[in-house]
DNA sequence: AGCACGCCGACT
DNA sequence: GTCGGCGTGCTC
């Protein structure tokens, strides 16, 4: 019997199955989608199962060296998801299928010497090294200069090297007790127990009372009073017996979620809900878009299709942009599905995530709420697939494989038969253009829950108010309506822009902005460690004193981070309590969670935030939100960067009023004519849509086109240009003449570590051959080897930079 | 990705 | 003459 095997090894030459005997003992129980450690050249190393050929034309088959699973890690479905995401996104097979595990299941590798000869004849320096199993690694072997005398003693044949295989997917054990003598047999023991011995009949007892089922060590402990040494002796002696099971490691540990029940529907979402309905019903698949305003109840209309779902006895994906940021979501969740829930996202441990996973795997739960990368739950009979906030840049993975959540959810529903539901309040352009088409089924809410009113949106002008004489970064107005709030006991959220917007070191004689010496990029004052640092390379440098061009003292901390905005506040309105989150507040594990319901609770008047505070936020107490620089994204060299401005003021907007009391946004911007600025302020999706497609279809961008980017980098510019001159010239030859190419340009980010970059974009209607000559170009380019140009390809990437 | 093999320069 | 630099090719 043979397997072709996925080895675990990224390179272009690997990237084929390689083909093994099946040892007489795994036949009948090894499987496609299985973990196996094969022998690859003089190690070992990791390969997944993909199939079994009658035969084989390589003559010399070693065998596999050992089966890692008895059910397959990876079922039908996913392997062919595998390859097919591979093929899509120009990545290797092995890291599709990696992708779609979680990351505990990767192996490790580790090196290691063995003895051959009893340990007592080899030289002291290395005895004293070697670990209790007598066995030394080969990094302690390099760590102590060892490796010499090594090699003489494996050439010797007193020692060996080995390459092993490690598993980093460690399961949490907890230890167990339980009685290991009969009930009557327990009382005869009691009785003959000395009077000194009274821990020990204590345990006993309880062991009696509960009728002898197993209990964990920490129990009994807790419980009795007795000491892990009376355990012990209890156990030396026969009367207990120990073992371990295995446990969850549970995220939501100390957490209760109280039980909801369904709402009843609006007419508006029975309307919606209906056609998705129908789909589940028919096993049949279709993409709907859900349209529906902030506060309009989308996710009533996931919870019950999920219901439904459920009661057909089939499973049900939903994907939220960064679930850590919602715990909103999460609570709603688990508490209409109770533990029929897993939760994936990234601010869990890896042994947390595997433990999810493994749920799921299990078989345990129906339901998974997750980011991105929960699209591939190992569900066999998913039932619905929902994108919330499909916009969503996160959904785009931004290394390889460079796939998105949305693609793979329409490929998996196709494979499943399942409705996707994609949901948002501003969909992406490309989703409404494809549901205008109808390509996808649109659904629209267009009504708040409980006939709310939108909140009353008003824009300030700041060249305005820079004219008026006032320099702040709060206008008027806001200031005012600050002041307010604060009367009446209610709260603020304050959104800053981050991007381009952090603090950098500027001399305002000769407008010197200091760079990262390795990347094209200005480098960010940190404030707690004052030090400048580069976000790309993390290079620190110190915080200049005099202005390096022009020997000037006025070089100072510029732009408008959060700490200096919470420094103005705390000069205009000292009695404000403010929260703030950035990126230097919630580096914490749960220190998100803790801020917001900080600020829940009422404990601040303000909270002051980046992007992270714009979604999810539902509070009934905030009353205000104010935007304090809208327009620092608009600026950005993206073509999407007027969208995501809508967006992301829509959403942001969504923030005040959303339960009884009427909410107020003020939005401060220098551009205040520009289309995406005005027609947040009215929240006219339909209207932006019609404005911003005209931009794209003048602009030759997405949804008229679609992208394909390839970057390169090297040390050397002339060199960069040169390939990247070479490479464009043969997509112009081998492409059609509907083909559009920029390029070669210097990317945005021109260097990134030392290395030049720089990109050819391609635009294309319809292009067979595209696929074929990028896998080529690949090949071509692609190599392992130092010194050599990286190339990177993205088909329909989301960041140009 | 590793690792062995193999071909050239600078050394005891 | 050999040691060791890294360029090339292979791994079932």
């Amino acid at each position: 019997m043979i397997a072709s095997v996925i080895v675990d090894v990224p390179a272009k030459q690997t990237d084929r199955a390689f083909e093994y005997r099946v040892p007489e003992s795994m036949q009948g129980l090894i499987q496609r989608g299985m973990r196996v450690v094969v022998p690859f050249g003089p190690r070992k190393i990791q390969g997944f199962v993909v199939g079994f050929p009658e035969q084989s034309s390589f003559k010399q088959l070693k065998d596999i060296e050992e089966l890692l699973d008895i059910v397959p890690v990876l079922n039908q479905e996913l392997l062919s998801l595998g390859l097919w995401l591979s093929q899509e996104t120009l990545c290797y097979q092995i890291s599709a299928m990696q992708v779609m595990l979680p990351a505990a299941m990767k192996a490790k590798y580790e090196k290691v010497f063995d003895a051959l000869v009893p340990i007592d004849d080899l030289p002291q320096t290395i005895i004293e090294h070697m670990d209790r199993n007598g066995q030394l690694t080969w990094k302690k072997g390099t760590e102590n200069n060892l490796l010499r005398d090594l090699q003489t003693l494996v050439t010797s044949g007193e020692m060996e090297l080995r390459y092993e295989v490690k598993s980093k997917a460690k399961k949490k054990k907890e230890r167990i007790i339980s009685l290991a003598l009969s009930c009557d047999h327990a009382i005869e023991v009691i009785q003959s127990m000395s009077a000194r011995s009274e821990k020990q009949k204590k345990v006993l007892h309880m062991f009696l009372q509960s009728e002898n089922t197993p209990l964990p060590v920490k129990i009994v402990k807790e419980e009795t009073g007795a000491t892990s040494a009376t355990i012990r002796t209890m156990i030396d002696r026969g009367f207990l017996e120990e073992s371990q099971k295995e446990v969850y490691r549970d995220p939501f540990e100390h957490r209760e979620f109280k039980r909801t029940k369904s709402f009843r529907l609006t007419d508006e979402q029975q309307q919606a809900i209906d056609p998705i309905l129908d789909k589940v019903d028919d096993y049949s698949h279709e993409t709907f878009l859900l349209h529906g305003v902030t506060g309009s109840g989308k996710t009533e209309v996931y919870l019950q299709t999920i219901d439904k779902v459920l009661q057909q006895d089939r499973q049900a994906i939903m994907l939220v942009p960064e679930i850590s940021l919602t715990p909103q979501m999460v609570e709603r969740f688990k508490g209409r599905f109770g533990d029929q829930v897993a939760v994936m996202h990234s601010g869990l441990s890896v042994g947390e995530k595997y433990d999810e996973w493994r749920k799921i795997h299990r078989k345990e739960v129906n339901v998974v709420v997750g980011a991105r990368s929960a699209i591939f739950s190992p569900f066999e009979r998913l039932g619905v697939i929902i994108i919330d906030e499909e916009h969503e840049t996160s959904y785009k993975q931004e290394d390889t494989p460079r796939y998105h959540a949305r693609d793979v959810a329409i490929e998996r529903a196709k494979r499943h038969g399942c409705p996707v539901i994609l949901g948002s309040a501003t969909p992406s352009l490309e989703t409404f253009a494809r549901a205008q088409k109808g390509l996808y089924y649109l659904l629209t809410l267009s009504k708040r829950m409980n006939d709310q009113a939108m909140p009353h949106v008003s824009i300030v002008d700041m060249r305005e108010e820079l004219r008026k004489g006032n320099r702040s970064m709060f206008s008027r107005d806001l200031l005012e309506q600050l002041q307010l709030r604060l009367e009446k006991n209610e709260q603020t959220v304050l959104f800053l822009n981050k991007r381009g917007h952090s603090s950098f070191i500027m001399c305002r004689d000769c407008g010197y902005v200091m760079q990262c010496p390795y990347c094209e990029v200005s480098m960010t004052y940190h404030r707690h460690s004052e030090q400048m640092k580069c976000h790309y390379c993390g290079h620190q440098d110190r915080v200049p004193v005099i202005c390096p061009e022009c020997h000037s003292e006025h070089i100072r901390y510029f732009g408008t981070g959060t700490q200096k905005v919470e420094e103005e506040l705390a000069t205009l309105l000292p009695q404000a309590r403010v929260i703030r989150m950035d990126v230097d507040t919630t580096s914490r594990k749960g220190s998100h969670e803790k801020l917001l319901a900080a600020f829940g609770e009422g404990q601040a008047d303000i909270l002051l935030g980046t992007q992270m505070i714009a979604k999810g936020l539902d509070f009934p107490n905030i009353t205000l939100v104010g935007v304090l620089s809208a327009d620092t994204m608009l600026h950005l060299p993206d073509f999407r960067s007027a969208e995501k401005t809508f967006q992301l003021l829509t959403q942001v907007s969504g923030r005040a009023g959303r339960h009884d009391k009427e909410g107020e946004v003020i939005i401060q911007t220098y551009t205040p004519e520009h289309y995406s600025i005005d027609l947040a302020k009215s929240q006219e999706f339909e209207a932006f849509y019609k404005h911003e497609m005209i931009m794209r279809k003048t602009g030759q961008y997405p949804p008229f086109y679609y992208m394909a980017l390839i970057t390169l980098s090297h040390e050397n510019v002339l060199k960069v240009v040169a390939v990247c001159e070479e490479i464009t010239s043969l997509i112009k030859q081998k492409l059609s003449s509907q083909v559009i190419i920029l390029g070669p340009v210097a990317s945005p980010i021109a260097r990134i570590q030392n290395r030049y970059r720089y990109q050819c974009l391609i635009k294309y209607k319809q292009e067979q051959g595209l696929k074929p000559l990028l896998k080529s170009i690949l090949n071509d380019y692609q190599s392992s080897k130092k010194d050599s140009i990286t190339i990177q390809i993205d088909v329909q990437p989301y960041m140009m930079m």
